[in-house]
DNA sequence: GGTAGGTTCCTTTTT
DNA sequence: GGAACCTACC
């Protein structure tokens, strides 16, 4: 039976061959879909997946990876829509069928519980997150006794990047050191004893880091019958954002597929900006040549998103760049504004001109929420937000730090984590060290005697309580028999660690309310959740990003203006964008100007930037640039430059303006003293 | 030997 | 504001 097929007609052809390729071909090829940056890219995924539905494709056996929960959430809704009006299906129906849609590790974690069996890995595994893996190679590091040595050893920190880049790079250790971190290579040996430790230490304690639930997955897939019992769950895959994908995972993808049937992928190698975290714009390059046939290619170029204007500035700078597949991307939202280029003294005008923009754009009727502010680095908005919060302006932050990386979080997750697994020593090293009297040296002699017992909860009970400890010692060991014993049902068995964690918290910090009100959100976010397991996972994989992702927080229906990373913008659009510091030395970086390749993706992430803009664009050069903490100088003002990015034969594509408007100030000469006060302003406030 | 408290340095981007 | 390192105290 043809199905009715009406959603078709609003797609323009290049989207109607990417949605329709190969459906009722028996021998369909892979599909690769070059996505422009607003060219309805997921839109057309959600059609595809839709289409293929209608057609009679099984949603429970898609696998559709996608770059963060987010963006699962929204790509179901839109299959929804489009699946549910044409096959008259409930609301929910088709959503809840396409169980295997999320993140990469998120997948992998699912797939690897679902098979630990066969593969010898205890399916009660722990999940940790950078911070936990970062502690236990410190842990590991101490007993190597490679933090004594003479010369500085490279900290916890690089050493885990240094491991993480080797694994998802699938490159050699000497081939790494060499390339990314050659001030570490004398360490070489070192570190190879050390990642063999750190490795064992994972393994002995039933814990996966993020890059072990790919790494365990590609091993899976590299055992001809395990690969194909997972292969055979799956008769369609869809990768959305490939460009960000590294080698470990297109070896997943290949290994799932190798002849590439019912594979698409869609991304835009103009957009990727994630190469820190080994993703290799060589992926979607070289995907076509990785089938025989070679997968078919399919470019939207139509930009639906952003005026002409907007769209010639982002595709001139883009246009410097060095390898990529041509397309420049065309817009008929025709405008007279072009994207400005707004000169200021310095942040404390960049801020001030934005809270100006902001509010008038509110007037003329473009709510906050469609409004955002964006920059290469969390901490730069900083003075942003202070103003805002001076202007009662409400806002909500995205990347950065996260709720979850909050010290108090982090310890009741521990709590909950040792629990689940007591193996886990990262976990418990932690919650032990909370009690007063308890240092590094005792929590270690506590782990080790309860070791490796069959009833840890129990072995707990048998150590000689630490004397300093005090109280807090037989509570300890009462909540930790509780919670082993799963006597609380889930999730009230947070209100036990809570009543255990107050008065340790009252005892180490001042704001202790604030922190106590934190945990009781905590308890809130648990609740959604089936089980412990599951919300350790889960939490773990997919943090929430900002507050408003929390429940209970009360933004929900206000509007607030959207302040985030250039990272976390991926994927999103605003009617109106201010990007924050187009300087030399933020965008790029200076810390990415060490290669053509890091410089590369600096220009790529103002593109990404430049291109969320639907119809205005504020880039905000402050001309003086205060920065803390330089290694030799201290605190100091930088004279900044404009991006290297935007050279001067490319200023026409923008409207240069100052401000503020009058009396334009020379970076050398002290500007006069504002008014001290505005007294008309303030009788006016009076009413 | 171990813990608590002070000092100094540094601070990309994320699953 | 945090982590690594140092020093004073138990």
């Amino acid at each position: 039976m043809p199905a009715k097929t009406d959603y078709l007609e609003a797609l323009n052809a290049n989207q109607r061959l990417a949605v329709e390729h190969g459906v009722g071909h028996p021998d369909p090829k892979p599909l690769l879909v070059i996505a422009g940056a607003g060219s309805g890219k997921t839109n057309t995924l959600a059609h595809r997946v839709a289409h293929l539905i209608v057609n009679g494709a099984d949603p429970r056996r898609m696998l559709l990876l996608t770059f963060s929960r987010r963006a699962a959430a929204e790509m179901a809704r839109r299959v929804e829509r489009i699946a549910g009006k044409v096959l008259g299906l409930g609301s929910g129906a088709v959503t809840d069928a396409l169980t295997w849609s999320g993140t990469f590790h998120g997948i992998g974690a699912r797939l690897l519980r679902e098979h630990a069996h066969l593969i010898g890995l205890d399916p009660a595994f722990t999940i940790h997150d950078r911070e936990d893996s970062a502690d236990l190679m410190n842990l590991v590091r101490h007993e190597l006794k490679f933090s004594e040595t003479t010369t500085r050893f490279p900290t916890k920190g690089t050493c885990l990047a240094i491991y993480s880049r080797a694994v998802n790079a699938q490159a050699d250790l000497d081939e790494v050191l060499k390339t990314v971190f050659p001030w570490c290579a004398m360490w070489s040996a070192e570190l190879r004893t050390l990642f063999g430790a750190y490795v064992a230490a994972k393994q002995a304690q039933n814990v996966l880091d993020y890059d072990d639930l790919l790494l365990y997955w590609a091993g899976m897939m590299g055992e001809p019958t395990i690969a194909a019992q997972v292969s055979a769950l799956f008769d369609h895959i869809l990768v959305d954002e490939y460009q960000d994908t590294n080698r470990l995972q297109s070896a997943i993808l290949l290994a799932l597929r190798p002849d590439g049937r019912g594979m698409t992928v869609v991304g835009d190698d103009a957009q990727s900006i994630y190469s820190f975290r080994a993703a290799t714009v060589r992926n979607i390059l070289d995907f076509p040549g990785a089938f025989t046939p070679p997968a078919e290619i399919v470019t939207l170029d139509r930009n639906y998103r952003s005026t002409q204007p907007i769209l010639a500035a982002a595709n001139a700078v883009i246009g410097e760049a060095t390898e990529r597949f041509t397309k420049n991307l065309w817009s008929e939202r025709v405008s007279e504004a072009k994207p400005l280029l707004v000169t200021v003294k310095d942040e404390a005008d960049q801020v001030g001109y934005i809270a100006k923009s902001v509010l008038e754009a509110r007037e003329l009727g473009t709510p906050l929420k469609q409004q955002a502010v964006l920059f290469r680095t969390a901490s730069h908005s900083g003075p942003l937000e202070i103003e805002l919060t001076r202007r009662n302006i409400p806002f909500v932050k995205f990347g950065g730090l996260k709720f979850l990386d909050a010290a108090h979080i982090k310890d009741v997750l521990a709590v909950l984590r040792w629990a689940e697994n007591p193996k886990d020593r990262v976990a418990g090293f932690r919650v032990l060290q909370l009690m007063p009297g308890i240092g590094p040296g005792t929590a270690g002699r506590v782990l080790d005697a309860i070791g490796n017992s069959t009833d840890p909860a129990w072995a707990l009970g048998e150590v000689p309580p630490p004397l300093k400890a005090g109280q807090h010692w037989p509570d300890l060991v009462t909540m930790v028999g509780r919670l082993a014993s799963r006597e609380t049902a889930w999730p009230l068995e947070l209100g036990y660690v809570r009543q255990w964690y107050e008065p340790l918290l009252e005892h180490g910090y001042e704001d202790a309310s604030i922190r106590v009100a934190d945990i009781v959100q905590l308890e809130q976010i648990a609740g959604g959740y089936p089980s412990r397991n599951r919300f350790l996972t889960e939490l773990t994989l997919d943090p929430p990003d900002a507050t408003s992702d929390q429940p209970g927080v009360p933004l929900r229906d206000e509007d607030y203006l959207i302040l985030s990373t250039i990272h976390s913008a991926k994927g999103q659009e605003w009617k109106s964008v201010h990007v924050l510091n187009v300087v030399d030395g933020c965008i790029p970086s200076d810390l990415g100007t060490g290669t053509t390749h890091e410089l590369e993706e600096e220009r790529r992430l103002l593109y990404v930037a430049m291109t969320r803009a639907k119809d205005e664009l504020h880039l905000l050069v402050p001309q003086r640039f205060y920065v803390t903490q330089q290694t030799r100088n201290g605190d100091r003002h930088l004279y900044a430059q404009r991006t290297r990015f935007i050279p001067r034969v490319m200023t026409t594509l923008f409207e240069d303006i100052l401000w503020p408007p009058v009396a334009p100030i020379r970076a050398d000469v002290r500007p006069a003293q504002p008014a001290v006060v505005d007294m008309a302003a303030r009788m006016r406030g009076m009413w």
